[in-house]
DNA sequence: TCGATAAGTCAACACTTGTTGACAAACTAT
DNA sequence: ATAGTTTGTCAACAAGTGTTGACTTATCGA
């Protein structure tokens, strides 16, 4: 194991908190050089740059283990991470991520391909369906939006809202996605 | 009526597009100048640099007067709006645009305060109550979820849903939220 | 211990950014 | 037409960006 690794390791932690919190044109290699105790260069040795560097950063931290854990219901661990204001606080919004980072079409295009890859892929493979559902995908816009509503936009009924209440509110909209029937009028 | 209103309306146009389309710090006063056709001096000159040129901006294009017409719904016009990939895709995500520059905390502010000033502010105080409800909340949340899960996320499930499938959910998903009633369990 | 390889440091580069001030041109009112 | 104000043009600036190459230091096997 070389040395390199733990220098690595240190580049990519600082990478995670800084692309995920404030974007990737508003972070610069040296902040998180700076942030990791690092010489700038060896982001550009390392990874080969800045867009590798945040490749490498959706790599490590763009993935959801827990998701496809055995006997775990999907959708039940997606409710557990963004009901649960602590959590999210610390993850930032890795859903915000991928609107705040879509100016950039070479880094948009990054996080969605990942994003498939990672997570929206095995989702609908796990859901069952060779294409996300009707219910599925408004299941997803709805977790979305209110992570969002809540971190970005900081509307008052969400974040002065108790972890118990706010966690009601999703169960019920989640409940309601799911039971959405393309078929009824 | 002088002559410099015109070319600030160039620019304003400008600056409208390029901010909702790629973000404040995607975008550079020499991109704007030159897709207005105007030296980029004259930002500065006008509008007092980049800053106020997107605050300018937001004064004029971050706006809704529609959704408070006598005798509108508002949660008519906004599923009008953002049920119609056609309009929305010209206007781009305004919602978007939130979390595109939340990075930035300057921006970020800017947007909020212009947010509830001219939209949420008004809206709630149309809707009767003096904050905004918990259904109204989860109204906002989805409006704001699905408009980025169809134009970031690029959901397939949302794009390539006919526009009348896709109003449907969203209807669906909307009468839901304001049936939401936060005295049950 | 010596020497080769890895790891880290430093300075400089070419470039883009926002912003400014001096100047030229166009227009207006006297 | 002339003087004065507005409007536009140009070049330059200081600061910050990602990236590169030459150099020094540390590490570890022979």
């Amino acid at each position: 194991m070389g040395k390199s690794e733990e220098t690595r390791e240190k580049l990519l932690s600082a990478a995670h908190e800084a692309f995920w919190q404030k974007g990737y044109s508003n972070v610069s290699l040296r902040d998180i050089a700076k942030a990791a105790s690092v010489d700038v260069a060896l982001i550009s040795r390392y990874f080969g740059g800045k867009l590798g560097l945040f490749e490498a950063t959706l790599d490590s931290a763009f993935v959801w283990p827990e998701l496809f854990a055995e006997g775990a219901d999907p959708v039940e661990v997606a409710i557990a991470k963004y009901a649960n204001p602590a959590t999210d606080d610390v993850e930032i919004s890795a859903t915000g991520m991928i609107v705040a980072n879509a100016g950039d079409p070479e880094v948009g295009d990054l996080v969605r391909q990942r994003l498939w890859e990672n997570i929206l892929g095995p989702l609908q493979e796990r859901m069952g369906g060779e294409q996300v559902a009707p219910n599925l995908a408004l299941f997803i816009a709805f977790i979305l939006g209110a992570s969002m509503a809540r971190q970005s936009l900081r509307l008052p009924a969400f974040t002065e809202a108790s972890p118990k209440e706010y966690a009601k509110q999703l169960r019920y909209m989640v409940d309601a996605a799911l039971a959405y029937d393309p078929g009824k009028p």
